[in-house]
DNA sequence: TATTGTTATACTCTATAACTATA
DNA sequence: TATAGTTATAGAGTATAACAATA
């Protein structure tokens, strides 16, 4: 993951407060940075990394975006998508073309082989997401999965609603 | 948060795949870019962000750390580590002094300012976890806790043997 | 005049190495 | 010779602005 992965710190090493075993904060930082590490190693050999894998899953489905569209789908920013999708079309993962009712705009296709590739990749992550909750059963696996899911939906919407005012 | 948290990112706007909706990936980085959000409000006005806050909590219980030990519980090279305190002590947040038994180290205490404006971030910190929470019943956010801490600690352990295997 | 995509430039942060002073 | 701390330099990554083509 060269790009966002790249920062090497894991931050932090005990809980401010021993006692207080549950700060959130420490616990988000370390799952994340647990999380990031291995999923490194599952897209490590996807040119782009983390945000290539986003931007694959993005084409994997549904009509094939605009550059730009794309970009604001996976909130980077469209200079870098430049750089980005010509690595990944260097790498014959995607391909650009021109949008016949917009001479301006690209349309971006995932190829046969990016899609393979992502099939990969998702199946490495999904391993190691399994490996990062080793420890939990099934149960208390699924109810974390579940919890975490709707405080996400939640910071999600927030997050758009913050966007849209103009931040 | 001017330094770790300073990237723009939010990323990915949907999950992966609608159907399977416990995405862990996808979760974790939802939660985690929002409580980052969140948290950079709580500590923008601590120089030095987010890391002055782990050194400040690191400080607050304890020996007076040396600068290396120091950059080792928060996980920060030690070059860094100059120039945060250097920011740190123009604030009077924090002290430097030579250890009276190795004239080549310096002690790093806390001032009373630090420990006060410590005091205040961890004040907002915690409201700020309590507004990421908030859809959630008092039952649920006590087992989201707990079940994170845990992964988090297993997490940690790895993470030391990791780095103990020198990479 | 606004928008899509590209390119060039500047800036920020991090990592590396060199330097000092001690041990 | 090795270690604690500092400083300087180089590199990676991001953001900004300028540009060409089209709407």
């Amino acid at each position: 993951m060269s790009a966002s992965m790249s920062e090497k710190e894991k931050q932090s090493g005990e809980p401010a407060d021993p006692a207080l075993d549950t700060d959130l904060g420490w616990a988000i930082r370390m799952v994340s940075s647990a999380f990031r590490r291995v999923a490194t190693e599952s897209v490590a050999d996807l040119p782009g990394g983390a945000r290539a894998y986003l931007v694959l899953v993005a084409l994997a489905g549904g009509e094939p975006p605009s550059q730009l569209s794309l970009a604001r789908k996976v909130s980077l920013d469209r200079t870098v998508m430049t750089y980005l999708l010509d690595d990944l079309e260097a790498h014959e993962l995607v391909t650009r073309r021109p949008d016949p009712r917009d001479r301006r705009a690209r349309q971006v296709l995932i190829t046969d082989t990016g899609r393979a590739r992502l099939a990969q990749v998702r199946h490495s992550l999904a391993a190691a997401e399994g490996r990062l909750l080793a420890d939990l059963d099934a149960d208390d696996a699924a109810q974390l999965r579940t919890l975490l899911a709707r405080v996400a939906r939640t910071a999600q919407r927030e997050s758009s609603a913050h966007d849209e005012a103009g931040c």
